[in-house]
DNA sequence: ATGACTAGGTTCAGTGAACGAACTATCACG
DNA sequence: CGTGATAGTTCGTTCACTGAACCTAGTCAT
């Protein structure tokens, strides 16, 4: 969106917080992240999103320190993009908008969340109703749902089909 | 945004609800009408948004569901736009937000909301920590932070200077 | 050492959306 | 009959997103 100066008058958190990860295309980087999405090969094979906009996206994200831009291998140099706090306390707020769509708009069920402690279903804002307290991402267990295409074309996405932890790196099954 | 056809591929709801407003200044929309702005000039000021842009989203809004055009007198005819359960249910998406973005780039606190009924704070998600519950928009009251400007130039920002409970509709200071 | 391949970008022309100023329509009021 | 308020529409400019092509560094097989 880059909705950078006009909202820097609004005097409204909601607005700040919509400065940073209200752009097109960065609130789902961010959920990616979350979901285990960490090179900027799968960012790009699982969004479809163009590689200018999603090097500017990570780059800024980075800068907020939202996401770390850590080395991970030497030779050859290659760097992966990995959650901060900043990032995981982001959980709450895109699990409210994920409910919201699916109550509102959504016509089948295609990833449930429940707490590995109890396997209750996560609640609006990533709460265990069962424990009732907001559970760490590390207790959150993905799994598909029935809406879920069983056979999806890139590999980030067949890595998700897996039930898995949140915040777990992606295993992508090689070619 | 115009997230649309792109996002349609993403099979997952928290995209889905991006389609819906993910645009670019439309959730400033929805978080003035959960505030009690319902008129097109009061939206105008008050967020200092491109009066096209205002339209199309109203009227998306409107067609979304979310908003509903209502006529509030006849002559001359005026419509006010109010919110319907779509848009409340997405307080809990947008305070968190609010609160994400108070806790990490926020200097001052800018506005605090509390429970009518017992005074607490409003927690991360639109619930009462003291009551244990998610409270109905009604009962939370809007309060002035210190680090409001006291003396806002448009007469929207000088509306929501006075504490005042959500969904109540704004009095403005006729000139 | 040569060519193919991979990861992670950058560059660039075309397009679409946002921006801001000007203009329009309708009605009330004096 | 003119002025003012509300709620828009129109339009030229600017800016961001898009998709395709290109680039760089390093690995691997021949």
């Amino acid at each position: 969106m880059a909705l950078g100066k006009d909202y820097a008058t609004q005097e409204c958190s909601i607005a700040g917080a919509l400065e940073i990860v209200g752009e097109r295309w960065t609130l789902l980087v961010i959920r990616d992240a979350l979901y285990g999405v960490r090179r900027y090969k799968d960012f790009l094979v699982h969004l479809g999103i163009p590689r200018a906009v999603l090097a500017a996206r990570l780059q800024m994200l980075t800068e907020e320190g939202i996401l770390e831009k850590r080395r991970y291998q030497e030779s050859p140099p290659r760097d992966e993009y990995v959650v901060t706090d900043r990032a995981i306390a982001l959980w709450p707020a895109l699990r409210a908008l994920g409910r919201w769509g699916r109550e509102h708009y959504g016509k089948t069920v295609l990833r449930t969340f429940e707490h590995t402690e109890c396997g209750t279903e996560i609640g609006s804002y990533g709460e265990c109703p069962a424990c009732a307290r907001v559970v760490p991402l590390e207790e959150v267990l993905m799994l598909p749902g029935p809406g879920l295409d069983p056979h999806p074309a890139d590999p980030v996405s067949r890595a998700l089909l897996k039930p898995k932890r949140l915040l777990q790196p992606i295993v992508v099954d090689q070619v």
